[in-house]
DNA sequence: ACATATACGTCAACATGGCTGACGTAAACT
DNA sequence: AGTTTACGTCAGCCATGTTGACGTATATGT
């Protein structure tokens, strides 16, 4: 469990030495850094592909959540529906995702990926997968709770319940 | 708060059950929408200077390690000379950054921030800093210690002395 | 001393993936 | 019946990545 006293352990009056500023900047570097390795050998497959980061991000969420009506996603990614459709229309071109119409609500579209979808999506997870477990493992269960723990305290608490959702039992 | 002992509740001999799928599942999406959440702030007054992440990034670096030459910070960034000489034009022609020629080669170019782009720089820092602090903060000492543990796993052993060189001492 | 390699700059063209604004349709809500 | 919502689409702009070609100054090695 975090240790909620480490205030009380540092200095008196002095902001606590893991929250100066070197610790702040290596944390920026590393999250950048990670970031950006973890989805490198994503980026080659998909290059090879002629498909882009956008379109993964489509695919992933999807295949997280299938039958996820357009405006869900939308809210997920943060960008506008005119970024989103042009790679919808790529990814429904491509006969990787499919629509169908809404039951509860017939204006909505759900959003799953076809067989061929599913497939690359899990090739993809799998570029990811080998760097992450990697990571774990070295690192060990305590490491991987902690990393978790300070990546929800980034997310601003009204986004959280958005993205928990993904974590939802399925 | 996250059970630390969930692995030692996995049946005897199976692949720990913070390596399965849903496990890496939630440490891809969480580093993502926690970079994409620690960097809005920062986007939101770029944008309204009328630069982008990429200006952000070269600052960033060039503040972390003044006078260092362009070639290391082409390294770091992992752009072409081209992408990064559009930005450094940009930053330079602000009066944002000012290089000076290499003393032990003069072929070099020693980038440095002049004092407005360090002033620019430390709002820029400010802006990721509150929200680092606050997820720091609440996960405790303990966890940002697994944070950075498993980021520098996600990194390539032979990318990680650039980047820990960051961190060397000032 | 000369040849080669390195550090950097620059011109041109192109792709990806964000954005805004405007406009349209079908379905749901009141 | 009128309004709002979910979604699609056309058109154009901007930031930032890419490749390829070419130029200059300086360092380095035979």
């Amino acid at each position: 469990m975090a240790d909620v006293n480490f205030v009380r352990a540092a200095p008196l009056g002095a902001s606590p030495l893991f929250l100066r500023e070197a610790e702040i900047r290596r944390g920026i570097e590393l999250l950048y850094f990670g970031y950006t390795n973890m989805v490198k050998g994503a980026d080659v497959r998909l290059a090879e592909l002629g498909l882009g980061r956008a379109h993964h991000r489509a695919l992933y969420f999807i295949a997280r959540r299938p039958g996820m009506p357009v405006g869900d996603l939308l809210d997920l990614l943060n960008i506008t529906k005119q970024s989103l459709s042009r790679v919808l229309a790529d990814l429904q071109a491509r006969g990787l995702v499919a629509q169908t119409i809404g039951t509860r609500d017939r204006r909505q579209r759900m959003l799953r990926l076809t067989a061929a979808g599913s497939a690359l999506e899990t090739e993809l997870f799998e570029c990811l997968r080998d760097g992450v477990t990697r990571a774990y493992g070295h690192a060990g269960q305590a490491a991987v709770s902690g990393f978790w723990t300070v990546l929800i305290g980034l997310i601003p608490p009204d986004d959280r319940p958005l993205i928990e959702a993904l974590q939802a039992a399925e």
